[in-house]
DNA sequence: GTATGCGATACTGTATACATCAACGAGTAC
DNA sequence: GTACTCGTTGATGTATACAGTATCGCATAC
């Protein structure tokens, strides 16, 4: 429940901004499932804002992507096919491994930011002595998304942080909608070492290749999860 | 002038596509100059609509980079600085090989495609046999202009062909705000036969370099006439 | 039983009134 | 002369009323 005091932490923001939050918070999560109608009156029953946040809410989420807009006739959460699996993959790839390049030159240049990657590092070396558990697959996957962060706000090209970070939410709802693997925790911290280490080391093209890699790793696991066990709410055409 | 008819043309489309769509033309045409002051109410009074398309449409401009909107203050045109022009152009150059390979791909496998390729092949051999002119550039850019849209719809990735297609108006508006040189015009009809030409070969590889190496040659162009001309409209920072 | 036409319903598209807030300038105290 | 306060102005943020339209169910004709 989200609290109803006039001054929260987040007084400065539009009512817009807030029901944007929300409800991508929401599709990310997957509690929206793909496809569920998004009435903009039913919106503001549920947020309590009036028709017009609501609505740019919706404009908001339909540019980036998690939300389809007919016209005169509303807006739905967008659904989820393999081909747009295949697609937001095969973008990330194109994009992240010249992301990692400029965050490994930044690095050599900035011993706050090296100082980060290598702490991170520190963090994975950590996850990756614990047993297998639902709480240590959580905090991987928290890690990762810390990881993911560093390297965006390292992204020196607007156009190419703004594009990445666009994406995110389209794979962490992937992730969330779709079972995770845990042997595949294992794998993934593996990688994410060999990348900090590339980092660490300033070898950028070493960095961009592991991060293919490691993008390649993580559609093909998702294929096979999908063709073993359906996720909960993929449209699978 | 736009007409005033109940039904044009556009009947169908909102009056907040209208708007978009007129504000978009006037940024990319140079005829609202980087810094311009977009207040609701003055796009109210010269557009006719009232403030929620209005709204809408400066929201959406400001998705795409083309207007910068600052909470409780108000719209600009966004500005051009010498950084955005690199990060643009570097993006691009990320971007559009990966594009190429896929349309050259598409070429392949689809006839009617490849006489589409063709034909505009023919079109920038007669341009290249023209006198310089006026006319010569105007007819240049626009086949160019045709030319990158046809290998925008022959990219299969979603991604990929949105963001390209965002990035146009960007690479337009600096074209309008710069002079063009004349120069330029031979040199880039050249390129242009080049991809054509491995597009119809087959040979993605070739094209994508060629098209790297064209982007380079058309950013180095820009600045230097940047540097000797200052463009109007622009930042130099 | 099936298909077609009509009407009720609920939604989006638009306009506009009101609330709130930042910027600017006049006036005054010092 | 300078700095500060306060009121004015015009902008955005929000709420809501109204208009137009797609959709769905039901009745009716065949």
């Amino acid at each position: 429940m989200t609290a109803a005091v006039p001054d929260g932490p987040d007084a400065d923001l539009s009512k817009a901004d807030l029901v944007h939050r929300r409800l991508k918070e929401e599709i990310e999560l997957g509690e929206l499932a793909p496809g569920t109608p998004l009435s903009e009156l039913s919106l503001v029953e549920r947020t309590g804002a009036s028709r017009t946040p609501v609505r740019e809410a919706l404009r908001r989420l339909a540019a980036e992507g998690l939300v389809d807009l007919v016209p005169r006739q509303g807006a739905r959460v967008s659904r989820v096919s393999l081909q747009s699996v295949r697609d937001l993959f095969d973008f990330r790839g194109l994009l992240e491994p010249a992301a990692i390049r400029q965050a490994t030159e930044a690095a050599g240049a900035d011993p706050e930011l090296r100082r980060a990657f290598s702490s991170m590092r520190g963090e994975f070396v950590r996850i990756q002595r614990r047993a297998p558990s639902q709480a240590r697959s959580r905090a991987f996957y928290e890690l990762a998304d810390r990881f993911d962060w560093a390297v965006i706000g390292a992204t020196r090209n607007e156009h190419l942080r703004r594009t990445i970070a666009e994406l995110r939410p389209h794979t962490a709802r992937l992730r969330n909608l779709s079972h995770v693997d845990p042997q595949r925790v294992d794998v993934s911290v593996a990688e994410h070492l060999v990348i900090c280490d590339a980092v660490l080391g300033g070898d950028a093209d070493e960095a961009a290749r592991r991060t293919a890699e490691h993008l390649a790793q993580s559609v093909a696991t998702i294929f096979r999860n999908l063709a073993s066990g359906p996720g909960a709410g993929l449209d699978l055409n």
